[in-house]
DNA sequence: GGTTGTTTCCTAATATGCCTAGGAATCGGG
DNA sequence: CCCGATTCCTAGGCATATTAGGAAACAACC
């Protein structure tokens, strides 16, 4: 019988889109080594477990989410650098949902400090700041405010937990316009 | 041997106060029934299974956040009501993690539906902006926003997404700041 | 082309967790 | 005291993660 080729990169490619299909706390050792027509026992010649592969496949979500946000702001600045990156960000969590749990996996430190994507997002929030001339410490909180914002609605929408019948574009394009809103105003808040 | 004593409002309480201890998708019915001095399968005498007891915890969960959050609001309007309201929700999260994971854990509508919890936060957010003149359509905007903005902070928060130096405190207030200011110049923006 | 060493994948086995079936002990009402 | 109902138990099945050790495929070298 031929070997069927496994590479780390390829189980964490394709555990990222199970992932995306079945959930990222649904995603078994067995189901990924069902995909590729071997023994679950077998992955571990390429990764050393399911914990392992979740730290991998939270990078690599990190790391293509860079890239989209990246994209996204590339060019743009002010007001348009932060809708388009608040729908790419938004974009990423509901297209892919298994990637997007992955990036809130605890990874360890190191690993997190030896990939890029993590820092780079952050990275870009501070950019995404820079035309609305805030301090340093003000930036920072201006930071945590924008990812809360991001993060918390695109977790609620991904977990049912808006159940109004009104749009949710609606509200989220209100929601950029008031961060965009509290930005410009910010030192008079 | 005499009999343990089991009902299934004891082992809720009790697997919420392990989920607390030791995170909520970390809670299983072995653990639990230690705790009892029982074996596990004695357990489904009392509830179905672990699904069920995930959704039993929620719904506890739910009612205690919403008698802190209303306690918290009672007596107070506007800007005092917002940041009380802000505070209790932060609180709980920080204070009674496993508890604010399972808040998020996908109930079955009608169980949802029967329990008055989730409701009642809901209805207390909009509540909260009775001191603010908000259309109707306008009001579910703002209740979105309000939630994203406490959820994803909290959540952050509680997964070690926020590393930078600066006070986790500091930066929450300004939050709450930020968000009364949208809600007052919310028609303006 | 054959040989040899390495790597990949397999089978086998253990541990843990969820869950069901059926039996024994305990409790409470007569 | 006894009888019915309930609670808790043992035993076992199934799924998953993980380790150990063996066989087959691959690759490099003669």
């Amino acid at each position: 019988m031929p070997r069927a080729g496994l590479t780390p990169e390829a189980l964490v490619a394709a555990a990222a889109d199970l992932a995306d299909e079945i959930g990222f706390d649904h995603l078994t050792l067995a189901v990924l080594a069902k995909r590729f027509g071997v023994r679950d026992a077998s992955l571990y010649t390429h990764i050393r477990g399911l914990a392992d592969l979740h730290e991998r496949v939270a990078l690599l979500a990190l790391d293509e989410w860079a890239d989209a946000l990246g994209a996204a702001v590339a060019g743009r600045s002010g007001r348009a650098a932060l809708s388009a990156f608040a729908d790419a960000y938004r974009a990423f969590a509901t297209e892919h949902p298994g990637r997007y749990a992955a990036t809130r996996f605890p990874v360890s430190p190191e690993r997190l400090a030896a990939s890029a994507g993590a820092a780079r997002i952050i990275e870009l929030c501070y950019a995404l700041l820079r035309g609305y001339e805030l301090s340093e410490s003000a930036a920072t909180d201006a930071v945590r405010l924008l990812r809360s914002t991001f993060h918390g609605f695109s977790d609620l929408e991904a977990t049912g937990g808006f159940t109004a019948g009104r749009s949710l574009d609606a509200s989220w394009r209100r929601a950029v316009d008031a961060l965009h809103h509290t930005l410009t105003d910010w030192s008079t808040i």
